[in-house]
DNA sequence: AAGCTACTCAACCGCCTCATC
DNA sequence: CGATGAGGCGGTTGAGTAGCT
């Protein structure tokens, strides 16, 4: 005998999310939180299975989401913690600031497997294919190597000192991130926020996951032209999507002046009025103030939005 | 311009894990 | 301790789009 389905599949929709759906989910995530994935799509009006409500939310209207392509940085991260981890996309994802997993695997499956085979690396093990397998002609030197781990790696895989530049994460990453991935697959089970995980806030002794933002605020931005647009101008397919552009700024604060000098909805002020808005009752309220401009006192005791397990991207408070 | 092919990625499906009873 | 339910994860699919002929 099988499961339940998670929803009565009779009656609801699949497919594409039009706007309107966004709107509406966007709408009751942003008004009582995250709750209950189950009876959301009931609450909110929609016509949809909860399981389709998260992975929405998660994948595509989550305002820390990073859009457009992986950069390289990003690209050898996910390889390293690929070879380090496997298939396991939320694990790695969570090493990947506003980035899914399903982003991720995506960008594996599109990308990074054909990279890494015309290098001659086989994506699967990491190791170098055999000599049938090799595409032909012969793969130019691996531009992208999987760094070693070295003697003095395997002795202190110290963490990052500090978080770098992205010309520097470059530069260093060959030699600093393998040592920092391995040992944060050692201690992951045992005590997640005790790993030296590369990407992470916790890399930085002392810092406590919960009080900075792990994403610079620049690279976080929401404005609404970018919300749910699809990812990059390269990948405008969207079909989905197409139509719901702006929904941020069709919702409730529409009448919301968004900045127009690349400041996101995650620079501190706005990352705390977010917060308020979504945990706070009074919502509404909130709202109207934050159309005013967003003068909106901090409320300290106010709980973090916490969007899943993994996201350590929240939240100042 | 039309047809075809390759590619991308949002969304779905089914299984797994974990919490609760 | 097993049954159940909910959330989460990874694999897969297919619609939409870009690029080529």
């Amino acid at each position: 005998m099988g499961r339940q389905p998670c929803c009565d599949k009779v009656g609801l929709k699949k497919g594409p999310w039009t706007a309107d759906e966004d709107k509406k989910l966007i709408n009751f995530i942003l008004t009582n939180g995250q709750c209950c994935w189950r009876a959301v799509p009931k609450l909110a009006g929609l016509l949809r299975c909860g399981k389709s409500c998260r992975l929405r939310w998660t994948n595509y209207l989550r305002p820390d989401l990073k859009r457009g392509l992986l950069s390289e940085y990003e690209e050898k991260m996910v390889i390293d913690l690929h070879a380090q981890l496997g298939n396991r996309w939320s694990k790695i994802a969570s090493h990947l600031p506003g980035r899914t997993d399903n982003e991720i695997k995506n960008h594996w499956n599109t990308h990074i497997k054909k990279k890494l085979r015309k290098m001659g690396i086989d994506p699967l093990t990491h190791k170098p294919l055999s000599s049938s397998e090799l595409p032909s002609p012969p793969p130019q030197q691996q531009e992208l190597q999987i760094p070693q781990e070295t003697e003095q790696q395997q002795q202190n895989p110290s963490c990052l000192p500090n978080v770098l530049t992205e010309p520097d994460q470059n530069n260093q990453l060959e030699t600093s991130l393998q040592s920092n991935i391995t040992h944060d697959v050692e201690v992951e089970d045992k005590n997640i926020s005790s790993s030296c995980t590369f990407g992470t806030m916790d890399i930085m002794d002392g810092f406590c996951v919960d009080e900075v933002p792990i994403i610079e605020p620049h690279e976080m931005l929401v404005h609404p032209s970018s919300t749910c647009a699809p990812s990059s101008s390269a990948s405008s397919s969207s079909s989905s999507s197409n139509g719901s552009n702006n929904i941020l700024e069709d919702l409730q604060f529409s009448d919301f002046e968004w900045p127009n000098n690349g400041i996101g909805l995650w620079e501190e002020e706005y990352l705390s009025s977010w917060d308020m808005l979504i945990n706070d009752a009074d919502s509404d309220r909130k709202l109207e103030a934050a159309a005013a401009g967003l003068d909106v006192p901090l409320v300290q005791s106010c709980p973090r939005m916490v969007l899943d397990q993994d996201s350590w991207a929240y939240g100042l408070l």
